[in-house]
DNA sequence: TCTACACCCTATAGTTACTATAGGGTCAAG
DNA sequence: CTTGACCCTATAGTAACTATAGGGTGTAGA
């Protein structure tokens, strides 16, 4: 298939499997004689394992080295799962921090809609501190 | 006082400072016979300002809007409580978004410590779905 | 007085993960 | 035979800084 075909079939646009390929997390395709690439399954598979990946919050690089480890299969996979780990981590540590950041919002949204600027309680909140 | 004794005082670096100048957030300062910029008071406070501002996550646009709406305080508020809300909404939004990506991430890890590559529950769940 | 060092200046490029644009070729249908 | 949907490459833009290069300034110590 072609590279409209793929994008559609893993929900991507087209530009993003060129620019998956372009960083080398999709290997290079044959290419038909007017030049276009030409995907089989095993591209289907990459390209869905890294927008999968992608969707799960790991960066770039992360999902570089998660191909990389995924392909040596004879390896115990500690390393792949130290990195998943680190996610869960850092996934946690955003979640705390947007708590106490809607709880800020919370405290301020609403207590001056009826009120002018000078005395707007949100204003306050965001000069003062 | 000049530019690194700003940033010290808010808590950004000196780099940040130019840019929310250069992106006009920050108003040009007089300069001093040596060209070195000259903040007072103000740019203090506008300073601290955009950065609690951020640090709630607001974006640069946002703060741009709340800034133009602080100013002109005979206005009434209900502006900027709608800039709020929707931030809150977002920041809501986020936290649903990455608890369920912690569901997922935690029924994974863990799962293979032990075992090879080839068996590896984690590279299953990347691969499938 | 010299000079080392911390600080200031400007302008430009790099970061992440794409997205968009410009300026072209290819291919099947009407 | 031309219109439209698709493909190609290369480059620039996005957010919000951060870092770098290449220079000037100001002051404290030898």
């Amino acid at each position: 298939m072609k590279t409209g075909e793929l994008a559609r079939l893993v929900g991507v646009k087209v530009e993003t499997v060129l620019f998956y390929e372009k960083v080398g997390l999709l290997p290079h395709p044959s290419r038909s004689q007017s030049n276009y690439r030409e995907y089989g399954q095993s591209h289907v598979a990459r390209l869905s394992f890294v927008r999968r990946a992608r969707d799960l919050g790991f960066d770039l690089k992360s999902v570089r080295q998660l191909l990389t480890l995924a392909d040596d299969t004879a390896q115990p996979c500690e390393a792949i799962d130290a990195i998943a780990s680190h996610q869960l981590r850092e996934v946690e540590r955003k979640i705390t921090g947007l708590k106490a950041l809607k709880v800020e919002l919370k405290s301020i949204v609403g207590q001056c809609k009826s009120g002018k600027v000078a005395d707007c309680k949100i204003i306050e909140a965001l000069g003062n501190l």
